[in-house]
DNA sequence: TATGAATGAGGCTTCATTCAT
DNA sequence: CATGAATGAAGCCTCATTCAT
């Protein structure tokens, strides 16, 4: 099920992990391709042995990360059927991945927009899938809501890929309890009766 | 409620919102000083009347953005009591502020760990009472849940502030809609009754 | 004898006092016109009514320096005949002044080259007034000496001026007894008998 | 004695003595790297592989200097034992240097003050040699003088040290001539008998 | 007299990238 | 495969100086 790794690959994905944990920690912008250097062990010219472009290098994270963390996504959603669980399957399947890889979480979170042109159309295209795939178990969930669906996308996404900004693994629980947390906020919360009408009155709000 | 604006104040909030709308666009490691004398119609040097650094000046975006928001938040809460009230007034403080003030809202969001010593502790320092505010106002929703309170809070923020990775002025609902949309989920996600137990079952779940 | 000082002239003298003491401790190019308006206390631009630019300000100094030395020196010098006596008068005169101005004294003495184009010719114009003045007084002191008049006279004042570079006032004798020092070494070494022939050999010595 | 030369040196030596150039002709903060890349040939970027600040390469250029001068200096009085003698190599092996070499010459004599902490320091500890080795040669010189040691000293190193500011070498004797100069004045003016009494009496100086 | 505000020029340094070896 | 050496472009910032008030 996984490719073969050649020598060749397994150093690209050292190099691929040591850009990561210093795009995470420096930013994209503010972090030296003679930082990345460092961090890998190799030197600043024998990078460009495996990728063109400072840009690139950051396309390689983003992308394979994107499509490790759809392929199982895509896996695990075959194995079940109720919307319920599929919700539950897809924010612990990101929370999981995140929890485990935290610098390429916040560098695929954080340093979207760091790319430009062709790469940025082909990040943007797996991103996509992720968006269509939470709408379609949204309406699933409750075809007959009145509330927004991009927004309460959005929302529910929000919630997962803000994780970056405060998690921190020695204090907070581990990805499960986060997972069951945040699904079982977003799904009592979007499925929920209508609120109280009186709660909607704006009359009492200062604008 | 209304500053005293000398012209010194007129001259620096123009150079500070050109600012924000520079560093929104490139990112603030990716914005050149440059860029911002060029959006602010100021000299390179004129700016550094301005402000000491190019640190300091997305302080001061920053600093003054979470003052405001803060200002209003707890002039507003003053105004309700029900937490389900205050919540929504939370929700909606935010958000109002972040549509009508794009640019801030991403560096605010965005630019979070661009600041480094004194500026970032004491923009940290804003920050944190905007999480104890929200504790509290969760403490006071539903003082029996189980869910853990810090998680939830964040979850509450990231959707809150990942608004600006996505929303689109010409395409998505007003400020309102998405406060009352945000609200909407949160409250019933956050107070709802405990799941289906059935649904916490871990079994069918693939690791 | 001394021109009347009108409050003009305080000032000016109060402004080039804390230049010397900038100059001395940053060196002149590396003091900037910043550094001098915070330890005058005058206005950046204020400065400039007292001198036309940065270079004249260093020449106001020198020269008014150099003056007061050189005024000092012809009138002491007439008291004296033996130029045993004129020669320490000479020491002495440079001495006084430089450790009650140690500021003036190493802007004289150090930023000697920082001058160009007329302001350097005029101060040098004054310094070789003192080249002259040490050099009549060495012939008199050994009319027949087969030393180099010219190496003897800058011999005398490297020991007299680079005393900026070591002079502690805490810790290091008076100028009187610097004076004395000084004037004891070099008045013997001048006029002292022929060296023991033995010494000149140079054929003990490596190359 | 030969260091081994590998191409890495010979640039940066190369470097340095094109540095040595510009620093002594426009002074240290005067100079740009800009002015110092023009006089080594080597690109603005470039030299920035052979050293991390203008700052350091000041300190190589003085420590190599000192550190050649101090080599030879031991080397030099391990073969005399006279004190006349000793100090007549000292004073011939700074004179010798600083004749043949007169570029770092002034940059050692005149940028003491340039180099700022460790690079200071460092300096520093080189230059207490110097005035180490002086002191006991002028002990052993005359153990029973009532000058000022250290004084003493510093107007010996005055008297070498200031030779950058008025020495061409085509109007002026070459070194050995001048450190014969140099010598006899300093030998017999610090061993000489006490002073004629009636000399140093104070009455008849001016104030 | 004095200064707040402003600027063009230039400072040092780092950047991503290349190329001969 | 890998790297030491190198570079043009650009980064942030400070400079001496000016001028309207």
């Amino acid at each position: 099920m996984r490719l073969d790794r050649t020598p060749y690959d397994e150093k690209l994905d050292a190099i691929l992990a040591a850009s990561a944990r210093v795009f995470a920690e420096k930013g994209y912008h503010n972090a030296s391709i003679r930082d990345i250097a460092r961090a890998s062990g190799v030197s600043l010219s024998g990078l460009y042995y495996y990728f063109q472009s400072k840009e690139e290098l950051l396309y390689l994270i983003q992308d394979h990360g994107l499509g490790t963390l759809l392929d199982r996504l895509e896996e695990r959603l075959q194995r079940v059927v109720r919307p319920e669980d599929k919700l539950r399957v897809l924010i612990r399947n990101h929370l999981t991945y995140f929890v485990s890889n935290m610098a390429q979480m916040k560098v695929m979170s954080h340093e979207a927009d760091s790319l430009t042109g062709e790469f940025k159309a082909q990040v943007n295209r797996k991103k996509r899938r992720f968006v269509d795939i939470a709408g379609e178990i949204l309406n699933e969930l409750n075809p007959n809501t009145d509330l927004d669906l991009r927004v309460s996308t959005f929302a529910l996404y929000g919630m997962i890929n803000w994780l970056y900004t405060w998690y921190r693994a020695e204090r907070d629980p581990d990805a499960d309890v986060l997972a069951d947390t945040m699904t079982r906020i977003f799904i009592e919360g979007y499925r929920g009766n209508k609120v109280d009408p009186a709660m909607m009155s704006e009359a009492m709000l200062p604008s």
